[in-house]
RNA sequence: GCGGACGUGGCGAAACAGGUAGACGCAAGGGACUUAAAAUCCCUCGGCCGAUUGGUCAUGCGGGUUCGAGCCCCGCCGUCCGCACCA
């Protein structure tokens, strides 16, 4: 009785329509059971989903779906980060408007996404260009400001000149714009800032509390932190002081005080005030200033810059020596956002100092040395020591400890007060700085401030809110339009009535994303958020996405949680209880010409592979020419190794695609696509149908139960054992092993299953029973197939709404167990014993196995060790 | 430079807590069915020796701890990732 093949074509969007009929995935926040939120994070529309969409998608939905038939009340949101450049680009480039180009996409994904089946709850979709959604940020954004939690200042801030646009620290990677790739240059700009180092020792505490992310995540916030414990130190203008203006005195932050008596100069930035004053009076300053503010911070500069600096001639004095001075250099190496913009240079404990010390002929001495180093020979040749260690010619530090130092100098530079405060006080530093929102882009939620002449800077009243963009804008020259348009930025001030200007600014995009998943558990709200019901669903139990995002997204939404809860918006501090990065969908790549490294690259599609031998050869289905098979790398539109989802989905169908991207590889590893693999995915599909499909109508009035022994016995055993087993895999995000163990379940199935009508009723109903079983376990991967399968299996319902069933534990564990027996730790045989033997009887047992006895050779066995269950060793 | 992770068959991988290394899948080879192909089913599949049940080597390399090490410790080598003048 051959059945018809598995059509998922025909039979998705049937279960698809069914599943939005019947409201399955719509969550109800009233409903009282225990909440789980799993969230992906949510896609750019950047026009098509692609394969890496599939692959996180896929995760999240595999968890919602067994997380639901666990009984929670789950909560699994879709939306979209709408706002963003590439809207503008493709204005510019296809004279398109950037809404229509932005809900056009969506439209075009939302179709994408549903056909792939999966669980989400439509009703609550939001893009953040809506205007509901981004009025609510205005809200948030004019609590946060009267909350001190946002300012504006100037500063030096990245400027992008190909998106011409500032970015903020964490956008700027290796010197370049994260999205244009474009030479960061700095600018003086006026510009809006979130206060995200007020939570700089809060957010790097609580890392440790968040023992559901990723170490590797936690550690690169940790990083990205960089909390250091020093001194701020102030020494004294002793010369030069025609140079210094109104300075007496020069701050510097340093972590090691303790090696202040082998301080040899003073270096501070081009940026430094006193480096601005000694500038007026010194043609030389002046001039390397200018050059090293000139040479940037692009990386190649940095790289190869040599430490370099000149001497303004100014002198300082040094806190323990009053006959001591030092001279202050401006040096390319210090930074003016960090510390106070200048240090004190120790050239012995660090490398930096050390090169330039021996650049200027700058005295180098030696102030720690290793525990075990003789201070009467212990020098500093080519390397600075920078290690801890015991205190050299630092009078009366000498013997200490490194500790021990830091510790008697804090107390004395604190003790010292001069002008009315102390020489030094301790100070902890961070490395991270405040979050700079101001973007000069159209298409971006627009920052709600009027700049009035009299009143000066005045938050828009919220009800005046939303400050909506105007959709009458032109693309025709670079910048922001929001500046060019005729009559938006005109405006009353809300306070005195007088003409005032709009902000024209939008914000980063960043922003946007760092409270959706909060909107999400109450979407049509007027307020932005619903406090109680917002920590009712938060944190988010488990989120999903790329480790691209392990600082910027995850942090700034770390901050943004904190703030929300500090103007009463919410009232928990962390966003994401669990964090899961997943890899990326890698495949081969493919190019034209004999050398492999110069001809056009070719997509996957272009091409057949044959194989012979072990032999791989790839030619093009057109002309039959040979094509170079590349590395495996990340799918980019440039290499033109990329699987477009549309094309798998409607040849194999969702759950062959879902089950392919989370089968074989740890879902944080990278998986490689290749079509061998989908086409055994999608045998398996094939696979399952026919042995359930056939089967079925045997085991129609059956009723489903464990076997009670034989070979009934044997199945159910194997049932339960799977069940349990995909169980604790999913609890722990191992599609991988899941997928694995359900293999092994249809192959310990597949002959009992063809075989059913030679089956009595007990061996039917064991057969029943599993093949419940193992639908349910498949079903989060492939909930059509399940559907398909459950209906034919003449279950109640849909399985989507199904609950787990339970495993019977005495059905888990055999009761008698293979154990390895090891003579001095070699594999020599194997011994099959009760579950629960005892050990005397295993010990007699093993001497008197023959390949024991042969091994044995006659010696009396030293010692026996029976680990019970698992192994027994025969010492020698 | 600093920090971190990883290294297991032809390939993706598995191995709970130190206890049979290679489950499961892909690829490959052989066979059955078929006029043929597809589909399906069966067998083999880390190396070497031997006869299928045996022996031996084997988890990047070199040591160590242990009755027993892919897993723990020390030292190398390699790959990948993050940060990068942070005082």
């Amino acid at each position: 009785m051959a059945s018809e093949r598995y059509n998922p074509r025909k039979v998705e969007p049937n279960w698809q329509k069914k599943w939005n009929e019947d409201n399955v995935f719509v969550t109800d926040n009233a409903d009282p059971r225990e909440t789980y939120y799993v969230l992906e994070m949510f896609p750019y529309p950047s026009g098509r989903i692609h394969i890496g969409h599939v692959r996180n998608y896929a995760m999240g939905d595999v968890v919602a779906r067994y997380k639901r038939a666990r009984g929670y009340n789950v909560l699994h949101p879709m939306g979209w980060d709408a706002f963003g450049m590439p809207a503008e680009n493709a204005a510019m480039q296809n004279k398109v408007h950037p809404k229509d180009w932005t809900y056009e996409n969506i439209a075009t994904m939302r179709n994408q996404l549903k056909s792939m089946g999966l669980s989400l709850d439509w009703t609550r979709e939001f893009a953040t260009c809506d205007v509901e959604y981004y009025q609510r940020q205005q809200h948030l954004f004019i609590d946060m400001l009267e909350k001190g939690l946002v300012y504006r200042k100037q500063s030096k801030v990245n400027w992008d000149p190909v998106d011409m646009t500032v970015l903020a620290n964490e956008q700027v990677i290796e010197g370049r714009g994260w999205r244009s790739g474009a030479l960061v240059e700095q600018r003086e700009l006026t510009q809006w800032f979130f206060k995200i180092t007020d939570f700089a020792q809060d957010l790097l505490d609580a890392l440790d509390t968040l023992d559901g992310w990723p170490e590797k995540v936690r550690l690169m916030q940790k990083n990205w932190i960089g909390r250091s414990e020093g001194m701020m130190v102030r020494w004294d203008i002793s010369d030069g002081a025609d140079k210094a203006g109104d300075h007496e005195e020069l701050t510097v932050y340093t972590t090691r005080p303790d090696t202040i008596f082998g301080a040899s100069f003073m270096a501070i930035s081009a940026d430094h005030p006193l480096a601005k004053e000694a500038a007026k009076h010194d043609e030389k300053v002046a001039a390397f200033c200018e050059e090293t503010r000139r040479a940037g911070t692009s990386l190649a500069a940095l790289e190869t810059a040599e430490k370099k600096g000149v001497d303004t001639g100014i002198r300082v004095r040094h806190p323990f020596d009053e006959n001591w001075e030092l001279p202050v250099y401006v040096a390319n190496f210090v930074l003016m956002d960090y510390g106070t913009g200048a240090i004190f240079g120790c050239p012995s404990g660090d490398q930096r100092d050390l090169d330039f010390a021996r650049k200027y002929g700058l005295p180098v001495t030696a102030v720690v040395m290793p525990k075990d180093g003789d201070a009467a020979t212990f020098e500093i040749g080519d390397e600075a020591y920078t290690d801890d260690g015991v205190m050299i010619n630092s009078r009366f530090l000498d013997g200490m400890s490194t500790d021990d130092a830091f510790e008697a100098i804090a107390l004395k530079l604190e003790a010292d007060v001069v002008r009315g405060a102390p020489r030094g006080t301790r100070k902890v530093n961070f490395r991270l700085r405040d979050w700079g929102i101001s973007r000069q882009r159209y298409w971006g939620c627009p920052i709600p401030v009027i700049h009035c002449d009299d009143c000066g800077v005045v938050p828009v009243p919220k009800s005046d809110l939303p400050v909506q963009l105007p959709d009458d804008i032109d693309f025709e020259k670079p910048g922001n339009p929001l500046d060019r348009h005729a009559t938006w930025r005109h405006v009353a001030c809300p306070q005195c009535g007088k003409d005032a200007r709009r902000e024209t600014d939008t914000m980063d995009t960043f922003v946007d994303s760092s409270w959706y998943y909060t909107r999400f558990t109450a979407p049509h709200e007027d307020a932005p958020t619903d406090p109680a019901i917002a920590d009712r669903w938060l944190p988010v139990d488990q989120y999903i996405g790329g480790i691209e995002h392990a600082i910027l997204h995850l942090l700034y939404s770390r901050f943004f949680t904190r703030a929300m809860k500090a103007t009463g918006h919410v009232g928990h501090d962390e966003p994401f209880k669990g964090l899961f990065t997943q890899g990326m969908v890698v495949h081969e790549t493919y190019r034209l010409g004999g050398s492999g490294t110069s001809g056009r690259w070719v997509s996957p599609s272009e091409i057949r592979i044959e194989e012979t031998d072990g032999a791989r050869k790839a030619f093009l289905v057109d002309t039959d020419e040979e094509v170079a098979i590349g590395s495996i790398e990340k799918m980019s539109k440039s290499k033109k190794n990329v699987i477009d989802p549309d094309d798998i989905l409607a040849t194999y169908g969702a759950d062959t695609a879902r089950f392919f991207v989370l089968s074989d590889s740890p879902p944080d590893r990278d998986v490689v696509w290749t079509e061998a693999g989908v086409q055994g995915t999608f045998r398996f599909v094939q696979r399952i149908w026919r042995l359930i499909s056939e089967a079925a109508p045997a085991l129609a009035d059956i009723e489903a139960k464990a076997g009670g022994d034989g070979k009934a016995l044997e199945i159910s055993r194997a049932a339960h054992k799977t069940l349990k087993a995909v169980a604790a895999d999913l609890d722990g995000l191992a599609f991988n092993k899941a997928i694995a163990r359900i293999y092994e379940l249809v192959n310990i199935l597949a002959q009992p299953l063809s075989e059913v009508d030679k089956a009595d009723d007990e061996l039917k109903g064991a057969l029943k029973q599993a093949s419940l079983f193992l639908t349910h376990c498949f079903a989060p991967m492939m909930p059509h197939l399940a559907e398909e399968c459950w209906q034919t299996l003449g279950a109640e319902g849909m399985i989507a709404m199904a609950a787990w069933p339970k495993h019977d534990e005495a059905l888990t564990a055999d009761n008698e167990v293979v154990l390895p027996v090891q003579v001095n730790g070699k594999k020599r045989a194997e011994l099959t014993v009760a579950r629960d033997a005892d050990q005397e009887s295993i010990k007699q047992a093993v001497l008197e196995l023959e390949a024991v006895v042969r091994a044995l050779d006659g010696k009396e066995p030293r010692k026996i060790i029976v680990v019970p269950q698992r192994i027994v060793n025969v010492v020698v």
